[in-house]
RNA sequence: GCUGGGGUAGCUCAGAUGGUUAGAGCGCCUGACUGUGGAUCAGGAGGUCGGCGGUUCGACUCCGCCCCCCAGUACCA
């Protein structure tokens, strides 16, 4: 008789969705307690807002149901047309103009989800989490130098080594935007193009100045369409840029000095650097970078960016500005900010793939066998003690009391050490104290097993009143 | 979104021009070893061949649509 088969359900993740195994979990909270404790010896203070945002306080009065489509949008309940965030910003300006009394300057971190419609891709997810930090109410540098200050010291406080903070001022590319004699409101298409300078190379964006490109696959990108003497001026600024540091700010300033945007950005740039000296900024960690110029249309002044010199293919794991406009929506009025942002999961992702980052994948230090179910209460009493000593400790859990499970399963847990005590044990008085760490290492060069199973320098009998020294001794 | 490539066991893949019961390696489980991980040996579980429809006596194989994955690229408010 055919037996009707029963449906399973797959177990399947959406696409740009992950989940995080413990060892990785592991790893991202310590990331997040690092950031997070550089960020309150600033004197920044925590902010938590919630996921779910009205489409309008994302979006703006003016948007689509397009528009919507094109994030986490939909219609909830109450027929409310909503979103999951994509990012803090907008979310911190809500909060600043709803809240007229916050002492300003208003220095606040905030870190979790974020969530958008992106085709994912290497350290790209459509889930993943922000670490932000910004300053509302400051109109002065001294606040974008904070910034970047804080962006060196907490990747440095993460034992990151080789990364750089680049940064910019959208005013000196406002600037070149009039100079080259293009209409003001092409200027985001012009910045669009330039901020792939890093990624496509200088041939693809001269091209895509102008008239277009062919991509590898043989896919067309259009281009914009700027005539060839528009092109020449910002290839004149394109060359002066490349040349990185204080030289190109003097070159910048010959070519656009009679522009007032553009005299006013290299003017904040040298304030910017001056305010990084005074804060004893390692100098090799930070870079005047004329290309940087950020995607996002919201940033009216400075930028930054921040990349790591051995994946520079991975993108920016940390980057922000200044958008003074933005708490406009909510209050008619503006109040400067300045901010950045670390993608969190990329950087994991990224320290990952540069091994630079080793992996716990347990919590326990010490596993104790289960051997004799009538002596549970003196292992329980074992775990109990090892735990009140600050060793983090767990009792096999699991339903067998085979021996060679048990220890197999601290092996592949990855737990270091395992406590065994049988009845030869306890009428001694004593415990085995396995370094299981270590056998893993000796079983690479044993192909005997009676060698293997008599290995005795892995492991060690000792008197109970002993365990607690011996184990601290062994874990350092 | 667009362009190209691809979906066969948990993973990596094989499966001539359609033909009975779809295979291998690794991994997993069990035992040899009931008090010790690895190695070895012996057994075992695991698949609606991405989904739906069509052609055919017969489809993993051919056709159409859809979904998903990979690469490049766009968008990134």
């Amino acid at each position: 008789m055919a037996r009707e088969k029963k449906k399973k359900v797959k177990p399947q993740l959406l696409k740009g969705f992950r989940d995080y195994p413990p060892s990785e979990q592991i790893a991202r909270e310590q990331m997040i307690a690092c950031v997070r404790e550089v960020f309150e010896l600033m004197g920044f203070l925590p902010l938590q807002t919630a996921s779910l945002e009205y489409a309008e306080v994302l979006l703006g009065s003016h948007y689509t149901r397009d528009s919507l489509a094109e994030l986490f949008g939909f219609v909830g309940p109450d027929d409310a047309e909503m979103a999951l965030r994509y990012e803090f910003t907008l979310s911190l300006a809500r909060y600043v103009a709803a809240n007229p009394n916050l002492p300003l300057p208003f220095r606040r971190y905030q870190y979790g989800n974020v969530w958008r419609v992106d085709k994912p891709g290497p350290g790209r997810f459509r889930e993943f989490m922000q670490f932000d930090i910004d300053i509302v109410g400051a109109e002065n540098l001294l606040a974008d130098a904070e910034i970047i200050a804080a962006m060196v010291t907490s990747f440095e406080h993460l034992g990151i080594k080789n990364f750089r903070v680049r940064y910019s001022t959208r005013k000196i590319l406002n600037g070149l935007v009039k100079f080259a004699n293009i209409e003001p409101d092409r200027g985001q298409d012009v910045m669009r193009v330039i901020d792939k300078l890093d990624k496509q190379g200088r041939e693809a964006v001269v091209l895509e100045l102008g008239p277009g490109r062919v991509d590898q696959s043989g896919d067309e990108i259009k281009g914009i369409g700027l005539e060839s003497e528009q092109i020449r001026q910002l290839e004149a600024f394109l060359d002066l840029a490349q040349t990185k540091g204080e030289g190109s700010l003097e070159m910048a300033d010959r070519l656009l000095g009679k522009i007032p945007a553009s005299k006013e950005g290299i003017g904040e740039l040298r304030q910017i650097q001056d305010y990084l000296g005074y804060m004893q900024v390692d100098p090799s960690k930070v870079e005047i970078d004329l290309t940087i110029v950020r995607g996002l249309g919201y940033y009216t002044g400075p930028v930054f960016e921040t990349t790591l010199t051995d994946l520079p293919d991975f993108g920016s794991v940390f980057s922000g500005g200044r958008y003074d406009n933005l708490v406009d929506r909510f209050l008619g009025r503006s109040i400067p900010a300045t901010g950045s942002s670390i993608g969190i999961d990329r950087l994991l992702a990224a320290l990952i793939e540069l091994k630079a980052l080793k992996l716990r994948q347990s919590t326990s230090l010490v596993l104790v066998t289960v051997m004799d179910k009538d002596r549970l209460p003196d292992y329980l009493a074992m775990v109990q003690m090892l735990r009140n000593e600050g060793i983090p400790a767990e009792i096999y859990s699991g339903d067998t009391r085979n021996l060679t499970k048990q220890i197999k399963y601290g092996d592949r847990a990855g737990i270091p050490f395992a406590v065994i005590a049988g009845s030869d044990e306890f009428e001694a008085g004593k415990v085995t104290i396995k370094n299981l760490a270590a056998g893993r290492d000796k079983a690479m060069e044993t192909t005997d097993r009676e060698e293997w199973l008599k290995a005795e320098d892995i492991q060690e009998t000792i008197a109970v009143d002993q365990m607690i020294a011996y184990l601290k001794d062994k874990l350092g």
